[in-house]
RNA sequence: GCACCGUUCGUCUAUCGGUUAGGACUUCAGGUUUUCAUCCUGGCAAGAGGAGUUCGAUUCUCCUACGGUGUACCA
């Protein structure tokens, strides 16, 4: 019987979510709904300092908006809770306690300007590189190891700061399964003695990380690359615990780095380049300065996951579209890419462009429906649903169904008079008033009023390039755009007739 | 420095020893469209370098180079 999945995703409040915390989410996620399991949202906030206000209800948004929802965590409930690591904190002290009385933990008395003092030493004598805390070097400190037992409970009873320490020991090379990258290993004599419970009595990352996975039944460890130096330790963690049974498996996450140059990708970037690197808008708190998320960009939030879950996997076929249900359906890890990706902003619009153009028409058309009332616009449906029907395949984000077709259902802003000159002949003139003439008479409808066009262009011994231009420019003002007679359609006979008649003002100078 | 991870078209990637090294984005050239967008067709474009192993290596091993990550009382 394979465990229960449980996979979670375990930020630090410090700041925004940047694509590469989302895709980690995101695979996380997916994993989990992939085998059934549980996915879950634990706020890593063992560093007060660097706890940032707001950013811990900015994480939870994001989320929520590109729709990898956590089934328990931080505001979402569950039985495992509580679910922020400074709620937990008499929870480490116990099990740092278990490791202290096994043997496995000792107490470290160094102070911070011994520490510096001795790493200073310690660099001078060896090319600028300071030892390490470790077996090695651990008997000439202040800690419970080289300390006699009275001096360590004297020091303790009077309340002097200590850090408690894992105690690493030399040994065989620490070897370990990891799902993406396959077997690691690490030369034990390269590992400190890492910090586990800092002087002011909250955990680091590792131990948190190690109990927390522990206690809530984590099958799947999936984070980012920048782990994976450290697992060694987590391991050791879970030995000294009794804990190796349980261990989840671990899969270590490639890098997303930035798309010009090397190095990951950072908010720099995003600004130097001019794209956004946040899944929603950031406003820092300090500085007042705010960067743009996709979502104020204007990105669909399946196009946005569907873009970021295919940036470093594949599902070994030539599919590159993929619906929420679908990335579930087909994800694995061991189809995760090991290397860092490059980040390519022109592919994320090319999704967003994609999903547009295969998207429900009535979703494009609720937008837009907003958009006009919003405006009071008073637009039919018949023509807001048209409107969206043509110009679904010239856009790349839904916000450009506000501006792309304005001329349809507000004046023309400015006419391409360069155009018009060039296409321009006095024929032209009798021409659309023999048009305007005529559509009285005619159904109107694309098909009929082009037919009328094409049967003009006879009469007048003209060609399509000839006077559909001047047509076009009279109606819309520009060179470009979804079919004239569509136009028409939508700009209803009274109009139309009104920018034809328009156009011997237009021309007039000519 | 040390430890660890990585390296296929400009970019994202496929390939589980034998392929004309495939697809997508970008780009270019055609076609469709009166136009623009879409769409269609086609082109350019890749296995970091060097040794092995093998009948045969992009694929396995080693070395080098390059890049990344870690080396904090940050996560």
């Amino acid at each position: 019987m394979m465990k229960q999945v449980r996979t979670r995703f375990a930020p630090s409040p410090t700041g925004p979510l940047h694509i590469g915390g989302i895709r980690t989410a995101l695979y996380a996620y997916l994993f989990a709904k992939k085998h059934q399991g549980d996915f879950l949202l634990r706020i890593e906030d063992t560093d007060q300092n660097r706890t940032v206000q707001g950013a811990e209800e900015y994480i939870i948004e994001t989320l929520i908006w590109c729709g990898i929802i956590p089934d328990e965590g931080v505001g979402f409930g569950g039985k495992y809770g509580p679910y922020r690591q400074s709620d937990r904190k008499a929870i480490y002290r116990e099990y740092t306690q278990k490791l202290i009385e096994n043997g496995s933990a000792y107490y470290g008395f160094d102070t911070d300007e011994e520490l510096a003092v001795w790493r200073a030493n310690s660099a001078e004598k060896n090319n600028g590189i300071s030892d390490a805390y470790n077996f090695s070097t651990r008997s000439t400190m202040r800690n419970s190891l080289t300390l006699s037992k009275n001096e360590v409970a004297d020091l303790l009873s009077n309340n002097v700061p200590y850090v408690v320490r894992l105690k690493v020991d030399d040994g065989e090379d620490l070897i370990f399964e990891d799902t993406i990258r396959g077997q690691v290993a690490f030369k034990k004599s390269q590992l400190d003695d890492r910090i586990l419970l800092k002087s002011d009595g909250m955990p680091t990352y590792h131990l948190a990380n190690v109990v927390d996975d522990y206690l809530m039944k984590i099958s799947h460890v999936i984070r980012g690359e920048e782990w994976l130096a450290s697992t060694p330790h987590h391991i050791l963690l879970y030995r000294a615990f009794g804990w190796e049974d349980e261990m989840p498996s671990f899969s270590h996450l490639p890098l997303i780095l930035k798309p010009d140059g090397k190095g990951k990708l950072s908010k720099r970037d995003g600004d130097r380049l001019g794209f956004p690197v946040f899944g929603l808008a950031w406003t820092d708190p300090e500085s007042k300065e705010t960067s743009l998320g996709y979502r104020e960009k204007g990105f669909e939030p399946q196009a946005f996951i569907n873009f970021l879950a295919m940036l470093g996997w594949n599902d070994g076929t030539e599919k590159e579209i993929f619906s929420d249900e679908e990335l579930i359906h087909s994800f694995s890890l061991e189809r995760v890419h090991k290397a860092g990706a490059k980040f390519n902003y022109d592919k994320a619009i090319w999704y967003n462009q994609q999903f547009l153009k295969n998207v429900n028409l009535t979703y494009l058309a609720s937008f837009f429906e907003s958009y006009v009332s919003k405006n009071s616009l008073n637009l039919s449906n018949t023509f807001i649903q048209k409107y969206c029907e043509i110009f679904r395949e010239r856009i790349s984000f839904i916000h450009d169904l506000e501006k792309i077709g304005s001329y349809l259902y507000s004046d023309i802003e400015s006419f391409d008079v360069d155009s018009l000159k060039k296409k321009w002949s006095l024929k032209s003139l009798d021409f659309v008033n023999d048009y305007i003439s005529k559509i009285e008479t005619t159904e109107f409808e694309s098909i009929k009023l082009e037919e009328l066009f094409k049967e003009l262009l006879n009469k007048y011994e003209m060609g399509m390039g000839q006077m559909m231009p001047v047509f076009r420019i009279a109606l819309t003002g520009i060179m470009q755009g979804p079919s004239v007679f569509d136009s028409m359609l939508l700009l209803g006979k009274e109009e139309s007739i009104k920018r034809l008649t328009n156009l011997e003002v237009l021309t007039r100078d000519f």
